[in-house]
DNA sequence: GTCTATAGACAGATAGAC
DNA sequence: GTCTATCTGTCTATAGAC
């Protein structure tokens, strides 16, 4: 593995682990057995390896989802359950969230973990689609808003894992959320004569719309 | 306002800010206007500074919540959508779950953060259990969990905000979470003849326990 | 109580030899 | 390309005068 290489994994795993702001030169040349000379070579300072150290953890987990969960992997519900029963290490955090919540984080790096949220978004839309294609899923539901509440709920199962100190939080809101899920069969194929409307009367999409 | 106090409040907006890390005390005492002595008269230090204004903070987002969606506020289904359609700034991020998520926050802040999602928890629990009672929402399903997951799709809405840089993405989770519960009322009560089982048998708590 | 001055450690970056 | 030595700034904390 070249020195280069080595740099980027570096920075990668420290990431994770402590941030942007802990990710010191120092600790990465540790862990990277390289020297100073090495990292300000290949790179400009911290922020361009942290960079390219994102972009390649949200390549990755881009990719990751897209092959388990893209489409042809099954039906529709079944990829969405697959993607929220996946086994998570709660407590270590998730890659791309952590960093989204950094107050500190430069642009640099905030726009790789924007665009793979819009890659897992696309995927699991994708996933919902089919679902109500299928007639698994409540044909009225917006499939791009569902889409990025289930990542939502994802997320903040991290965030409420972390707050308590234990993984069980994560397990309880994509159990949760799985189940509402199954709840929302729509209609069956019977002819339904008047059924009580579905919900008050409001746009599928989200009601507010701020600035 | 006492120098201790103006030091507090210049801890808390820091806090929220730009986090635990880039509270320095030196930003701290310009905003207070007190000097180093006053921190370190009152204070052993910025670690306890910062847990005694995240312990404010924790205490007035949990009092706020409780008096806005706490019982006898409204039915429980209106409880629900107060808490999910309430006005947020979702760039400027969750004075709670921002904290949760930095890596390098001290057991003394996590502790309160920890107690303040048990207080919410706590009241959209109780919003569920009086949604169900009321009719307005399947009996199904687990009022705790279904609390965290609500309080989930909020963190996970400023996490996803903050990622693509927009408040938008905040009021497309909560309207589309909001949108669900409306869809899951409970059967009508005219007398239904074995209509399809909800969902295909599965324990109503998570699925999956890890640990 | 509150202040200013200063210590000691480490951050991020540069210089220059090999 | 890769290294070591060094620079400058900031961080958290302490000292000691008022």
């Amino acid at each position: 593995m070249s020195k280069r290489e080595a740099l980027v994994e570096a920075a990668k795993s420290l990431l994770w682990e402590r941030g942007f702001h802990a990710m010191s030169p120092r600790e990465v040349l540790q862990r990277s057995r390289a020297g100073q000379g090495s990292l300000y070579h290949f790179f400009s300072g911290k922020e361009e390896l942290a960079a390219v150290a994102m972009s390649a953890v949200a390549e990755e987990v881009s990719r990751r989802i897209e092959v388990t969960c893209g489409p042809g992997t099954g039906s529709g519900i079944d990829r969405l359950e697959r993607f929220l029963m996946s086994d998570r290490d709660a407590l270590r955090g998730c890659r791309l969230g952590r960093m989204a919540q950094d107050p500190d984080l430069p642009e640099s790096l905030r726009s790789s973990v924007a665009t793979a949220f819009e890659r897992l978004r696309s995927v699991l839309e994708r996933a919902v689609q089919d679902a109500q294609r299928e007639g698994a899923l409540h044909p009225d539901l917006d499939a791009s808003a569902l889409a990025d509440t289930i990542i939502a709920v994802v997320q903040g199962g991290y965030v409420l894992a972390r707050a308590r100190g234990e993984n069980e939080p994560m397990a309880r809101v994509t159990g949760a959320m799985s189940a509402l899920l199954m709840l929302l069969k729509p209609p069956q194929n019977e002819p339904v004569v008047a059924r009580a409307p579905l919900g008050r009367p409001r746009s599928r999409k989200s009601a507010k719309r701020r600035t």
